[in-house]
DNA sequence: TTGTAGGCGTTATCAG
DNA sequence: CTGATAACGCCTACAA
């Protein structure tokens, strides 16, 4: 299977470390059931239960008897077996469209800071930006019954938005701004992303622009705003690439070749995320185009390489990461039988000014 | 909260979309039960249950029957009651040191990949290189019992290791290649990435050397190789910089200046992983360096950026996706009941030639 | 404030 | 090959 050059790799020897926290040592396998820790405290297995869930419902003195015990089994309350019983688990589903786009994984890192202190578990799945997968996670949902779900994205198939709906948990959807979300929203308005890109490049004095970007989803409404805001400042869009999926940077080179090849005379150019405008900056500094001075380019998401490829990208960032932990606070306050102030939220766009532009 | 300069953004009108499979219309929230199903097909429910788990056990006629009350009712199997009683569940759980790695983010697609499709749940938790984030995560594993388990790395800990066993599930380690893992591994030495990186600049006529890379971990394992090789062929590690933490490619850029300043003459350096590599390779770059002239520079783990940067970085580089791909096969043929023929593999390091050195 | 009874939905076990 | 019974571990509902 593996046909090195040295007939077996050396061996990786790790040190080994013992914890300072140690694990409570456990004589059998099985994790000790909440019977066990009622029995050492002397009290029923309910109590138990309330000390863990609801400690202001006993006396100082049981709940102290109780946790004391608690800590001395390790005990830890089986999460299907509350689920099951209470209809609700400590699950939280966070779908991303893709597990390896820097902006996503910041936002579930921002969620999981919210979420992980209060005991829930995050559990993640990839949609890939495809309706067919969506179809099939939400289905999941329905007998997974987690506590709340979060979306790096907006469900768009109105059926799946329905079944959301009728889960009746949290639900907050993101990065976009939609008129109806389903329930709770941390976005931004791609259609504005677009109007920002088109008049900034305005303003620097760009009279014809391009537009790299994906067809559907978010790129669609980016450029729907790119082209509104030209056609009321009076400037041409001389070309449209789209591309089919964004994978790596060579995506953004393969569309800047389109868009440059294709002869129309374009100055500047808006590319609906940096990994195509990182791909479409390498690719015009590799054809002897000059930046911003040949052609100059918008980027969208502020990746961490948007800043230190030469020249800078210049782009219109969000905080990915804040994203992810407003969503993480509104869950919890909703799942704390809170009513949060402000379910909705707008987040800001801000232009970043580098070299590109 | 938010302080655009519009009072409110404009609206992403998301154009609806019917879904072409729709979900089976439920007229109440609550998924129906194998009850249900039963009821329809005229069996008992643990006969609803064989035909799902053990079909082969079933009449024919009496399989068909009731499968196709499952498919007119749209009825799922509720994972937490499943879990409960069997003992098993459905979830596999995969840690991830760090969610904003590419490497490890290309790993979970492989793993998904495999398991996805046999209707398995992924559950991610991020370790952030922290040995009580790891106690804290093993520890929530004994109750949550999933189906499996994955790690991007090896643990550490004693105690955890311990922990793990007692869990009786399979488990995969990965990106290193331990003496005794704990149970399964998809792993590659890091001990001879190092000393390949050494051996491939001595070859190429470097006679000083500069290695940048974490101080703990896999970092120090292929500094160990590195040193090992660099000493056998006689050559001198003139310049050793070690990072804490590895966030961004800004990393690897304060490093090459810590390397640089320092005034010790480097003619080549190796960096432990192509996050610093490309951040090293920026700085470099920047101080009007010529790469590979002035300073070579040689990398790990090939990254979509190194690729793309100019002079492109020359890196050692492991198929992080198969690594997943393969760690998720092991546990596919566990999880049916069949030992995996091979429960270790090696997976091969490969020198990428670009232009870095 | 604490406890008793019972069931969440499924499957292991044993019987037919 | 199919079914009856009971139990997985916890928490809701109600009672004391």
């Amino acid at each position: 299977m593996t046909e090195a050059a040295a007939p077996r790799p050396n061996y990786d020897d790790v040190v080994r470390v013992r914890a300072d926290q140690a694990i409570a040592p456990r004589p059998s396998a099985r994790p000790p059931r909440i019977e066990a820790v009622a029995r050492l405290a002397g009290v029923s297995p309910i109590t138990v239960s309330r000390a863990l869930r609801q400690p202001e419902k006993l006396t100082e003195e049981t709940r102290r008897k109780v946790l004391e015990a608690v800590a001395q089994t390790g005990y830890e309350s089986n999460p299907h077996a509350r689920a099951l019983r209470s209809g609700r688990s400590t699950l939280v589903a966070a779908f991303i469209s893709n597990i390896l786009s820097q902006p996503f994984g910041l936002a579930i890192q921002g969620l999981a800071a919210e979420l992980e202190p209060e005991g829930y578990e995050l559990m993640i799945g990839q949609t890939s930006y495809s309706y067919a997968k969506e179809v099939a996670m939400i289905r999941s949902l329905r007998s997974l019954r987690p506590a709340a779900v979060m979306f790096t994205g907006v469900i768009e198939l109105e059926d799946n938005r329905q079944a959301l709906r009728e889960l009746s948990i949290p639900v907050v959807e993101t990065w976009a701004y939609p008129r109806d979300p389903i329930d709770m929203l941390v976005g931004f308005s791609n259609v504005d992303a677009g109007a920002m890109a088109a008049e900034h490049l305005a303003a620097r004095g760009y009279r014809r622009l391009g537009f790299i970007g994906r067809a559907g989803g978010r790129g669609a409404l980016r450029l729907q705003g790119f082209r509104a805001a030209a056609e009321r400042l009076g400037i041409a869009i001389a070309r449209e690439v789209t591309v089919p999926e964004v994978i790596g940077i060579t995506d953004g080179r393969a569309a800047l070749r389109r868009l440059v090849e294709d002869g129309e005379q374009v100055e500047a150019v808006f590319c609906a995320n940096d990994l195509l405008a990182t791909g479409a900056l390498i690719e015009a500094r590799a054809r002897g185009l000059g930046i911003p001075g040949d052609l100059a380019i918008l980027g969208f998401g502020d990746n961490d390489a948007a800043a230190e490829i030469a020249p800078g990208l210049t782009t219109i960032s969000i905080d990915a990461y804040s994203i992810g932990r407003r969503a993480g606070a509104l869950l919890r306050e909703r799942l704390g039988g809170v009513a949060p102030q402000m379910p909705q939220q707008a987040i800001d766009l801000e232009l970043i000014l580098r070299g590109s532009v």
